[in-house]
DNA sequence: CATTCGTCCTGATAGC
DNA sequence: TGCTATCAGGACGAAT
């Protein structure tokens, strides 16, 4: 389940194999993987086929690569960079893989699109995206000025622009411009659930169902805590829960940089990580149990999915008693 | 306006 | 053995 890290990992694998390169032409071989494409596969691919990638940019869980066409490349006339007018977007969704291949290899049993990559200096040619459950899709979209410092994200080289899809999207905990503050703000006037609102990537992006397990674990506070009640020092506790386990996830998922397959697989860069809470039902808190309590996780289902939490550190907030 | 809920998907697994 | 039911969950648009 790619989240924050997974599609961090993923960026900065791409961006070494992508960056410069034109994209010749494109197969879209299943169409619900371009339905957020209104205009249809044969656009979306006409979009792209001609164009050169500048760059791989992140904004939350989206990532995107802004395109200039082939004709607009040499600018130079003008003395300008042209600026780029459009990306190509991916969001993994649950299952989504951004895998950089020689064309040689077989074809990926769910294989959704392929991208076919001008020749460079021996490096693969194809960019293919491989998706079972189909949550996630590829789509062209139009880049828009940011108001300040670029989409953030880690990308080494922010530009001004943000794709229009993506500018709905906050900043994430990680993001040299998050701002705690306007993130406290917007969370003490929500009416809500903690853990409901850690998951809104319009307040706060990045976190999906398990790292907010894990922050909350950390932080020792319950999902269903009202957001109108927690206290500054209790918010700043979760923000920099929330770091410390992107950051961990993040050093953890970075060691295949250099592979030919770039590692989107969120799954197995996570998993063999050790997870204090997520998956955890019935088994004992890491933290009592270290404190010579015995308390055994709890799974309970909350928003359509599973929730762990520790009955004694993370106690469930009792009515109107904040 | 903010918030919540239903929907999109497939494969692994449990239960009969 | 083979069938069906259940579960996993990110994001969007509809409903409240």
């Amino acid at each position: 389940m790619p989240e924050l890290p997974e599609v961090e990992v993923v960026r900065r694998g791409l961006v070494n194999w992508v960056r410069g390169r034109t994209i010749i032409s494109v197969d879209v071989l299943d169409p619900r993987s371009v339905r957020r494409h209104l205009l249809g596969p044969e656009d979306f691919a006409g979009n792209l086929e001609g164009a050169t990638v500048l760059d791989v940019v992140r904004r939350g869980k989206f990532l995107w690569m802004p395109l200039v066409e082939a004709q607009a490349a040499p600018a130079s006339a003008s003395g300008q960079n042209t600026q780029p007018a459009v990306a190509v977007m991916a969001h993994l969704g649950m299952s989504g893989q951004l895998l950089v291949e020689d064309a040689a290899e077989p074809d990926e049993n769910h294989l959704k699109v392929r991208l076919r990559l001008s020749p460079s200096n021996g490096m693969p040619n194809e960019l293919r995206f491989v998706d079972q459950r189909i949550f996630g899709g590829l789509f062209v979209t139009s880049l828009v000025p940011t108001d300040d410092g670029g989409p953030g994200g880690l990308a080494e080289e922010p530009l001004p622009m943000i794709a229009e899809e993506a500018s709905h999207i906050a900043r994430d905990p990680l993001d040299p411009h998050f701002s705690f503050d306007a993130f406290y703000r917007r969370l003490h006037l929500r009416k809500t659930g903690l853990k409901r609102a850690l998951l809104d990537q319009g307040l706060v992006s990045g976190i999906g169902n398990i790292y907010a397990d894990e922050a909350l674990w950390k932080a020792r506070l319950h999902y269903a805590r009202p957001t109108d009640t927690l206290r500054k020092a209790e918010a700043l506790r979760l923000i920099e829960a929330v770091r410390e386990v992107m950051l961990d996830a993040l050093a953890a998922g970075g060691t295949s940089f250099d592979s030919l397959y770039v590692n989107v697989n969120g799954v197995s860069g996570y998993f063999d990580r050790s997870l204090n809470a997520y998956g955890r039902e019935g088994q004992e808190c890491k933290r009592c149990a270290g404190v010579g309590l015995v308390s055994l996780m709890k799974r309970e289902q909350f928003m359509n999915r599973s929730s762990y939490t520790c009955p004694v550190c993370q106690p469930r907030p009792r009515n109107g008693r904040w």
